[in-house]
RNA sequence: GGAGCUGUACCCAAGUGGCUAAGGGAGCGGUCUGCAAAACCGCGAUCACCAGUUCGAUUCUGGUCAGCUCCUCCA
């Protein structure tokens, strides 16, 4: 079936088509190992997986790549800037390396908890430091790049189609800010490092050509994007704020080098907004992580969910009531039962439906038009089938109804069947608010009482 | 200054040039219950404002207002 995604090159809606009839190369742009991923950052790898997922889904074998950057960056181009891994080295009083292994492993924990599909190749960019000076050294062939002492740049006046996918109007863009220290040796604002040389205080250096230093900031995926996936590959994605610098920058360092088209689409999620502003990685430190959400009660689940209602496009305003509204939809799916299912017994009707919901998803990813039509819909089976691009491990959530109650539970039931035959109401409710506590529903019918265990956790605020 | 995004009911949010503007949550009413809860049934919007195009606009175009993001590391 027809595929249609927003390519951000075009600006428009195109249909996809495969350089490889039935296969998909997908690079994503992955973590910064310095912190906890916040669930901004998350926002963005749910719907990376949603198309991976989808991709899959519609037949499509994918190579999924993910890059691990664990060098680290100075905030600015100048010397003057703070690392921030070396910032949290500091803090936390590790290596930059223990920093970053220490983040990725927390990392793919919170991608495996919202059931997040882990990357065929997660490649580390320190393990790649040599395809990126090999890299480098093809732009200096190509007359791309110039030395100062600071490093190596990239002459972004050399490179014909500098900006053409973010359509950067390079004279309209500001150069100067308080906050920029601007570099003298610079020969256009906009050329960027390819490798820092002469910063003698950096944790993390590497000899090269040009001597001891370590990467810029692009160069990685750049390397590590070519070697596993080619020179040119079917898509790219990321955050949206990356279409204006690094996006940028891996376009002309990468057809800089190779002469080929890099990326045939390109596709960028949009903010999670908090209070209507995005969530800052720097301001807010490691509150708003998917752990704070875990303890405050919430099961990610529910944070996949929140995400998947809107489009990857579109910004999203995250609040706890936002998130509690999610976590009570979601349970009216979990509970849905396999035996009033409409389309039980209705093979053409459930085909019918099968292939309606599958042309909206097909179309940008249109999964929060999904998932209001399965709602109305009301089929377990085809919220079933649809899992498996939704990922809400509706099966295994609704499995826990099966599990036996423990004893425990059945001897509070007993206990208070007793008091309600005294007609002693007041103990019967203390009981039953201490059943409700331990995750169970509790239901008083004309058939008498039954004690259904809770489909999803229920957060304390 | 340049580039871009958003504004739909109490909250989150989808969508469309015309027929009832999805869905979820909250709320209210009802069934059920000893009372609740869960479940089920019922109930909600002149789509920021102004102008234009059009037989007809929430949807297209222009403007206004408000908010946000990027041009610094950033999902």
């Amino acid at each position: 079936m027809k595929l249609t995604f927003y390519n951000t090159a075009s600006r428009s809606k195109q249909e996809f088509v495969p350089m490889v009839e039935g296969h998909v190369s997908l690079y994503c742009c992955g973590p910064t190992v310095y912190n906890y991923a916040h669930i901004g950052n998350l926002r963005t790898y749910i719907f990376e997986d949603l198309l991976r997922r989808t991709l899959e889904f519609n037949g499509y074998k994918v190579k999924h790549v993910m890059n691990i950057t664990d060098v680290g960056h100075m905030t600015t181009d100048a010397d003057a800037g703070e690392d921030k891994m070396e910032v949290a080295a500091r803090r936390e009083n590790r290596s930059p390396l223990e920093i970053a292994r220490f983040y990725e492993e927390a990392f793919f924990l919170d991608t495996q908890r919202l059931n997040i599909l882990r990357p065929n190749t997660a490649p580390r960019a320190t393990e790649h430091i040599v395809q990126m000076i090999e890299l480098i050294g093809r732009l200096e062939q190509n007359g791309l790049t110039y030395q100062t002492p600071e490093g190596v740049y990239f002459d972004t006046a050399l490179f014909e189609n500098y900006g053409k996918m973010a359509r950067l109007n390079l004279s309209g863009q500001r150069t100067e800010r308080d906050e920029v220290i601007s570099d003298d040796s610079k020969r256009n604002p906009s050329d960027f490092m390819l490798w820092f040389l002469n910063k003698p205080h950096h944790l993390m250096q590497w000899s090269s050509p040009w001597g001891p230093g370590y990467p810029g900031w692009h160069i990685e995926c750049s390397a590590m994007s070519m070697q596993y996936l080619g020179e040119t590959f079917d898509i790219h994605c990321g955050g949206i704020d990356h279409i204006p610098v690094h996006h940028t920058n891996e376009i002309a360092q990468s057809e800089g080098a190779t002469h080929h088209p890099f990326v045939n689409y390109w596709m960028h999620g949009e903010f999670l907004l908090m209070n209507k502003e995005k969530i800052s990685k720097s301001k807010g430190g490691s509150i708003n992580t998917l752990q704070s959400l875990v303890d405050a009660g919430y099961d990610p689940m529910t944070y996949r969910y929140f995400c998947l209602q809107a489009h990857y496009r579109g910004e999203l305003n995250f609040s706890l009531d936002a998130l509690d509204a999610a976590a009570s939809g979601l349970r009216k799916i979990y509970a849905l039962s396999e035996a009033d299912d409409p389309l039980a017994n209705k093979e053409d009707e459930f085909q019918a439906e099968h292939k309606r919901l599958l042309e909206i998803l097909n179309d940008d990813l249109s999964i929060s038009q999904v998932i209001g039509q399965l709602h109305s819909i009301g089929s377990r089976r085809l919220w079933l089938e649809f899992d498996q691009v939704l990922g809400l491990q509706i099966e295994e959530h609704s499995r826990r109804a099966e599990e036996p109650l423990p004893q425990s539970v059945q001897d509070l039931i007993t206990l208070r069947n007793t008091a309600r035959s005294n007609r002693n109401w007041a103990e019967s409710d203390a009981i039953r608010d201490q059943i409700i506590a331990m995750g169970f529903d509790v239901l008083d019918g004309p058939q008498g009482t039954q004690v259904k265990r809770k489909l999803l956790e229920e957060a304390v605020r």
